[in-house]
DNA sequence: CGAGCGACTATACATGGGTATAGTTTGCTT
DNA sequence: AAGCAAACTATACCCATGTATAGTCGCTCG
């Protein structure tokens, strides 16, 4: 049948292995996981996972396909509260290493386009009333302030190392959203120095590579 | 120009095959990639891998190492340009998939740690004369700039489609660079928003997850 | 009842690929 | 010239792991 009913089944020998192997692709990469530990974990005959999803690349779809759903879950839920864009992946769980690993690997793009989606709104709605629209189009802004968003998921444990302390925890997710806050608040640059840095690139090569 | 650094060792069986090895572990991910495969890019037997290297995992601590070295070598040639701080793995060639590749996985954080400390320095330096010191520590703030520079180069792929040119390219590159400029010298919550924010934060659990 | 079908197990197969060993060439020192 | 170490090759081993097959259990439907 495979309709894949999506709430009542959830209990299913089937959803326990989708679960199985987000854990083991998350912990130990797609290559390392091995189906054999996967059905272990779930408490499932090594056969019943070929027996559902058809192979291993087809296993790891599969996940990638459920986790879009859990994703758009969160999102819907987190929409109403304000800070939800700034760091939107923070701590869901066993999913975090999974969806690290994945944007890592190349996979998981239509989460990352959903997330430029998804700023490419916020920008235009927050800029609506403007004299005149910025001169960086809103799609490369938001895909860059995506790409940054999501380094925390996919560098944790260098942030981790870095901040001292376990991203884990809810104290380490205060810490980064304060740092975050700060950051997102402060520009880096003056818009002089901005402006004149981005002449020197307009103008010509400077070196090549920057 | 043609980089290939002139050292007189680097057309040594053992310097082409740590090349090639980065190459292979940067193209491929280190378990995907094969021994035999990166023997025959060098143009070496299987065993000669093994004798100069010991096993996969040395050969991929040679890399690491290798990488760190010409890390610091670029950094300290550029050290002198402004806008380097701003996007410091651009366009490093054969280097930068592997790079990614390291970072993701949790290897190579020498490096990740190397560019906090550039940063620690950058921001001491820069606020040496403020009045008083920002609230948030210097060395969170390059943690969290760090990852976020670090974030095009491990989510390349995703960069490239959003932002709709190739990162190889001088074009690409600064297109990104142009949009770089612009987020990093506009806010994107004003210091009112930020403050409440951070109130929110610091006065209760803001649901534990934001 | 029985027949068919999906969930599930047990076992076998095949091979990729890391590791190990023995042998050959090359080049340098005494 | 001897000899020795290092660079290098060829080949074998072996097991982990993805894939495939055959078979059992238990349900529902006619």
């Amino acid at each position: 049948m495979t309709t894949t009913a999506p709430d009542p089944e959830d209990l299913t020998a089937r959803a326990r292995i989708r679960d199985a192997a987000l854990r083991h692709f998350g912990e130990h990469g797609f290559e390392r996981a091995t189906i054999r530990g996967i059905a272990e974990t779930a408490g499932v005959s090594l056969g019943l996972v070929r027996h559902h999803f058809g192979s291993k690349q087809a296993l790891r779809e599969a996940c990638d396909e459920h986790l879009m759903k859990v994703m758009h879950r969160l999102h819907e839920e987190a929409a109403s509260r304000p800070l939800s864009g700034l760091n939107p992946v923070a701590a869901m769980g066993p999913y975090r290493d999974y969806l690290a690993r994945a944007l890592a690997e190349g996979w998981a793009a239509p989460f990352f386009d959903e997330m430029v989606r998804i700023g490419v709104r916020w920008f235009e709605e927050a800029e609506k009333d403007l004299p005149e629209p910025p001169d960086v189009p809103a799609r490369a802004r938001a895909t860059v302030i995506a790409a940054m968003s999501l380094s925390f998921t996919v560098l944790t444990r260098h942030v981790e190392r870095g901040l001292g302390v376990s991203l884990e925890t809810t104290e380490g997710q205060h810490e980064l959203l304060r740092t975050l806050l700060y950051v997102y608040s402060h520009p880096l640059l003056t818009p002089e120095e901005a402006a004149t840095a981005r002449a020197a690139l307009e103008k010509g090569t400077t070196t090549g590579r920057a």
